[in-house]
DNA sequence: GACGATCAGATTGTCAACAATCCGGTCAGC
DNA sequence: GCTGACCGGATTGTTGACAATCTGATCGTC
């Protein structure tokens, strides 16, 4: 399974995990901040490794840190939006060719099987499941391709903007056109024709990033 | 200029940014263990400090952290050292990409500046000299895409195989090949062909990521 | 009322001491 | 001679106290 967490049991890394959960699922917002006496309190660790936690989510891209002035969730901007989008897109595309070039059958049975449930979701119209669904997929691909660089680079990408991800998916007509996406995608990998899912897997997040633009223009014409 | 380093003026960051340095020049050793109290002394920091240090060094793939046993410099495997060239490989293609889409006048010049030098390097057989020309022609172009999320992608990845890539140049006809392929890149960008650019830097880094996996060949056969 | 000096509270940065753990060698027992 | 318990030095992990800095509020002056 996909691992690419730090294997050190620390307790800074323990709370580095749990920082990052609270701040990817929205818990602290943007902006806010992170003060390490009430996460020390909080957590109920010492304040040297709230410390340590911070450094790392500051490395990692999730936090910000200012001399004398501690730490605070970083604000990502539309522009770094598109900019991790973007480069999300060329890793994963990369990721798509390697699983086409090793999937065994049993992998790919598994694929099969989540597209399955994928078209379920879509058919129920249940866009909740649909999206945990789309992670799954995407999670399993990487599994396939088993590489351990890219897919440390993919999580730290994603857990930048899992937030914005949400609008896109909502677009009007989004849902059908990503299920035909993934359908393509599946298909190369499970052929084992690694030129075409890497394409496949190159229109599909295209197509997110577009998504992900539109959304966020549509956000700003709704600010004023 | 490129500046994908922590605006952090800590004093903990600025201790891991020495290290770092200490790491990928070589002063420290791959495996080599990384004492807290003793790097305290010699760089005249507090341990606490130390410890940060490490911890973002740790997250950043340079250093590994085991519980109770503290740090060491992190020794990369060739796999792994093949899958970060891969990973390097779509990025610096993108990035190639956007540098032909954005890049002026100036910055053309200045490239086809860098690009004489490389060549004169070249033509006097110096190559400490060409690698130096090398990388600041990847930073040059890198500048120019001024997408911040993919140069602090590939400072992290280049950081990590620094002293291998040596191993790469050193390969007999590599650095007449190296300079076609870099005449090739900055010709595209120099046009603005974006799909030009891109797949010129794609090859040069798929040749590039071959000449490494036969170097590493070559240092195996060597060892028996 | 606007502006700047000043102060208190909150927060981060630094430090040293202590506790817990690991690693290597030593020694008794078989 | 080999195995395993055991011990001491080395190193990391934890804690609390204190210093330095920032932030916002208050107050006096113009």
């Amino acid at each position: 399974m996909l691992d690419t967490s730090t294997h050190v049991t620390d307790c800074s890394s323990d709370l580095a995990a749990k920082l990052r959960d609270a701040i990817i699922s929205g818990r602290f917002m943007p902006n806010e901040r992170l003060i390490e006496a009430d996460l020390a309190n909080a957590y109920k660790v010492n304040r040297a490794n709230v410390r340590i936690a911070l450094a790392m989510l500051d490395q990692e891209g999730l936090v910000v840190r200012e001399r004398n002035r501690g730490a605070r969730v970083r604000l990502v901007t539309d522009e770094e939006a598109l900019e991790i989008a973007e480069a999300r897109r060329v890793i994963e595309a990369m990721v798509a060719r390697q699983a086409a070039e090793r999937a065994n059958d049993r992998q790919k049975a598994a694929l099969r099987a989540l597209m399955a449930r994928m078209r379920a979701a879509y058919e129920k119209q249940d866009f909740n499941s649909y999206s945990q669904r789309n992670v799954e997929m995407h999670r399993a691909i990487q599994d396939i391709a088993a590489n351990a660089t890219a897919n440390r680079l993919l999580q730290t990408l994603k857990s930048q903007v899992v937030r914005l991800q949400y609008r896109a998916i909502l677009q009007s007509g989004r849902p059908a056109k990503s299920l035909a996406e993934h359908g393509e995608i599946v298909d190369a990998i499970c052929a084992n024709d690694a030129p075409a899912a890497e394409s496949a897997m190159r229109r599909h997040l295209c197509a997110v990033k577009n998504a992900l633009r539109q959304a966020m223009q549509a956000a700003k014409q709704g600010a004023y």
